[in-house]
DNA sequence: CAAACTTATACAAAACATTGACAAAAAATT
DNA sequence: AATTTTTTGTCAATGTTTTGTATAAGTTTG
């Protein structure tokens, strides 16, 4: 959340003065002796600080306070500022210096997959505890610390799969599912922003055929559409034939995504997809996923979808189709 | 997300003013110095301005009044604003200044009414016309003008109700539900971020008994109840009294809130009912709402469940449950 | 035509910059 | 221990920039 943007947002020196808790008389002596920090200037000549600035003055400030002499710290780096400060206060107030550390902490690619493994236990701790808020908080931090694309591939995707298994197996109970549900719906806001979506994106419904009462797949496929580039319009679960297909005239979806993470012996589902493939027609491009998308191999192939085998293949199909449809798009505007 | 539609462009700069609390001639001097705002010109030259730029006035506004120079924050984006002003707020003494802003900026309940009464009409208009982009970018904006309760109690609420109606006419299919229901159901991370809950608040769990597929008055009360202070795991629709239960349990919540919009004719809904208030125990309090409750009555009487009349009688109960429960807490502590 | 909008220019208060000085505190030297 | 020197926070004087507001003269709108 505490994102730290240097291009987006910069300070006057009376802000800084006021964040930091350095007069703003001093803030420009530390500046003329020792050049602690290097504002940029205004046309005007008045200096325009970051967030980093500000920072790095609130720990200026601590550490003088402690005893240290600002001609000796203050060309430190942020690190070694942070440091020297943590060596000082074993105890006291640690929650800033906890939240600094937090935003200038940069994961090396190499690790990803570690962290985002730490925080899959967490999740699914979370999860199994019914803890809907550590869920949510969990959730929030990976974002940032992963970045959309490592959360959604190491950390979301691998968590949905364990969920479903456990599910089977009777350690959690369908209302486990639901409010997981519910935390990542009200997730998709944030991923949304971060990959804002861009102006001429295909256009995709994603749904679960009736009877089919899990969502979190097709919550995963909508997330993952959009990071690809797609304008999705998320329906939820269980929804009928022709709603689906109103859904796709409506928005003039150029694409489907179902679904279907639960084998049934009735042939409902079957039918549902064979009505479904009949009202929207051949233009629109009509996928199948899931974990029990294979258990109706046999409509598949029947009525010519091909089914999702994981989270690459999707991921590649969607980039493919979005290219196409976008040039496609491009013709017809010609 | 910040697509400038020039097609919703409609606002005169009067009204923006209005609207905003930025004078007309700060308007045009931030517009002229800083390129803050964009507005389209009429064939005379008139200024015609979009609810997203009174959004951004009226958040450059808050920032200025918070000690941020309009010179460096006048073309951050509407959502580097919005998290300018979230990190401001639990900066220490700037209650009175945010008081004052509060008093000064906003508008008498008299406007917030016509406001949200023009909202409704385009937040309808898009969910008629099936764009969940134009109906989030509505209330995204609507939040910003008109705070998060005066939203829910003049657009959200009585929009809800609007489409309860339309959908039993045939103007509007379940799909236009289940999109609206998406589009609000990523909104609570809006609402609940403005409203962080508070530390000791009482627990409540949100659902919809088995057969009730509506969620959007679930959907409403969880929303409500975290503005009223309190900590809210929201299940989603159509859930056995088993799972419900189980959720009550896992929690330790002290209430429940279900809420029923569609009146059947068999006695799912009340067997349900029953047997949820039996599995939950007199300890847990039981509240049941939404348009179709009355027609319940019987049972609701039977159980000893009082049927919700309303916004503002919700408010009130949740309120009134709210400090009982925190009391009983504290007595327990001591 | 009147009300509201436009541009352009002007103006003053608040905030910022620079320079230089000053005194208390800390450190070094005698 | 006493004295000198250095460090460091604060302040004052003076000029510039920023920013909200105001005025004047012309144009658009209903």
């Amino acid at each position: 959340m505490t994102v730290t943007n240097d291009d987006s947002a910069q300070y006057l020196i009376r802000t800084v003065s006021k964040r930091s808790g350095v007069k703003s008389d001093l803030v420009r002596a530390w500046e003329r002796r020792y050049q602690a920090v290097n504002p940029v200037r205004t046309a005007g000549g008045h200096r325009v600080y970051t967030d980093q600035d500000i920072a790095r003055l609130k720990l200026l400030n601590e550490a003088t306070n402690n005893g240290h002499s600002i001609s000796q710290i203050a060309q430190l780096s942020l690190d070694d500022l942070k440091q020297l400060i943590k060596e000082e206060l074993p105890a006291s107030n640690q929650e800033s210096i906890a939240e600094l550390v937090k935003t200038t902490s940069t994961a090396g690619t190499k690790d990803r997959y570690e962290i985002a493994q730490a925080y899959n236990d967490k999740c699914y701790a979370a999860v199994l505890a019914f803890d809907a808020q550590a869920l949510e908080s969990h959730f929030e931090n990976a974002i940032v610390e992963l970045g959309s694309e490592a959360f959604i591939e190491f950390l979301l995707s691998p968590l949905l799969t364990k969920i479903g298994e456990r599910w089977k197996t009777g350690e959690l109970r369908p209302v486990h599912e639901h409010m997981t549900s519910s935390v990542i719906r009200s997730l998709t806001y944030i991923l949304r922003n971060n990959n804002p979506c861009p102006p001429n994106a295909p256009r995709m419904i994603v749904s679960t055929p009736i009877g089919q009462l899990h969502e979190l797949g097709a919550l995963l496929a909508a997330i993952m559409a959009e990071l690809c580039g797609w304008q999705v319009t998320y329906l939820g679960a269980n929804l009928p034939a022709e709603e689906i297909a109103a859904a796709v005239r409506y928005t003039n979806a150029c694409a489907l995504t179902l679904s279907i993470s639960f084998a049934t012996e009735d042939n409902i589902v079957a039918k549902e997809i064979r009505r479904i493939k009949k009202l929207i027609g051949n233009e629109v491009t009509l996928i199948v996923g899931g974990r029990a998308a294979s258990h109706f191999q046999g409509v598949l192939t029947e009525v010519g979808v091909a089914n999702i085998q994981g989270y690459a293949h999707f991921r590649e199909l969607l980039k493919q189709l979005a290219t196409e449809y976008r040039a496609r798009e491009k013709i017809l505007i010609n």
